[in-house]
DNA sequence: GCCTGTGAAGGATTTCACAGCC
DNA sequence: GGCTGTGAAATCCTTCACAGGC
């Protein structure tokens, strides 16, 4: 079922329901494929035909209704549940994390935090209770959880991924500044402001050859 | 110059460098594409081909010396240069971004922060003295900003990147949790955690069609 | 024998362009 | 007249496969 819908389409969908989401705020109750284009500088051909993938939202001569859009692609993103997700790491970046206010309300819920520190372990983040790493793996596969957060050093990240692969985590967001490696059949994103940096300045750079010197 | 290399080219070099560098610190002085490819899930001709844009670095028989590959990939990036980088909001988010001890060893130096709220300005946050966003456009034109980084709420970051591009601007690292039109010679990343799980949550929902109910 | 650099082939993704419907 | 949905075309990107050098 679903077979073959690329990644590239994927990713795109929740671009795609976050500007619906304000439209609706907006008070708009219809939107064509051209009109949402131009809110996101996108193609509106992109747009039907990453819809199309899924089914006949839209209607001709009038575009698609933006409530009914959006409950679609939130069904489809899985975007109607809660997921429950636990972060690995409670250092500076993972209290962060912990107390970002952003996930939540888009059903994100984080359960269980690990860190390996032992001056961490009983301290309270959020609403949890920081768990020894050591139990990661036996934790997980005692509880449901649906996607872990990395977010310790470089050179600890690839055991951490690797107790998450074991504990049967299926999805995993990666703060550390490396690429650890996962099984084919596990979903990792990477969140590394570095790496988007270091790729602009190439184009920095191609307009400016050299600093005025 | 350097006419049309695919921007997928270049985000993948900063990658190749992280690994250099990597390998470099272990004592490696030489990698083959194959080695690399491993240590990176990716393919050795991908390697090589995307090298190639640039130039031919390696020995038959042999592979790439791994520092001289480095500093070459470096210097294609910029990555042997200061960048200096101003950012924009200083509440959480941004607060967390000035204290986050990784960019400055990249290179990349936080120079100036701004704020829109009163209460903000004059603070220091880093070693940078909180200045009011009325003035960012001026500051900009009066001070050489290579890169501005935006972290404040999404109703904000439309206007907050307008004034980056008023003030000459060319590379965008954006915080914010939506996606600012820019005009097509500035380049803009986004740092989007939400979106990226967004996306995971698709394939987990394909394996598990109904919550076990 | 091993490994690079690269045209050519193959595959994936985007865009075009238009039939069909409101 | 406006707009969707979609095959077909065009473009972009990846992988193959091998000549050439170490």
């Amino acid at each position: 079922m679903t077979l073959e819908i690329p990644e590239v389409v994927i990713n795109r969908l929740p671009v795609y329901a976050r500007a619906l989401a304000s439209l609706a705020m907006e008070g708009e109750t219809v939107v064509s494929s051209q009109a949402l284009g131009e809110k996101l500088d996108v193609t509106p051909a992109q747009i039907r035909k990453d819809l199309s993938y899924f089914g006949r939202f839209g209607k001709q001569g009038r575009g698609y209704n933006v409530q009914s859009l959006l409950t679609k692609l939130r069904e489809i993103l899985g975007l109607d549940r809660k997921w429950r997700v636990c972060l690995v790491g409670v250092g500076r970046l993972g209290q962060a994390i912990a107390e970002y206010g952003g996930f939540e309300p888009q059903g994100f819920q984080i359960v269980a935090v690990f860190d390996s520190s032992p001056e961490m372990a009983g301290k309270t983040i959020g609403n949890c209770t920081v768990r020894d790493s050591v139990e990661l793996e036996s934790y997980l596969r005692q509880n449901a959880i649906d996607i872990g957060v990395v977010a310790v050093p470089a050179r600890a990240a690839q055991q951490v991924v690797d107790q998450l692969v074991n504990g049967g985590i299926k999805s995993i967001l990666n703060y550390a500044p490396m690429m650890p490696h996962v099984p084919r059949d596990v979903a990792i994103r990477h969140i590394d402001p570095v790496l988007a940096m270091q790729s602009m300045t190439f184009y920095i750079k191609q307009r400016d050859p050299l600093p005025a010197k």
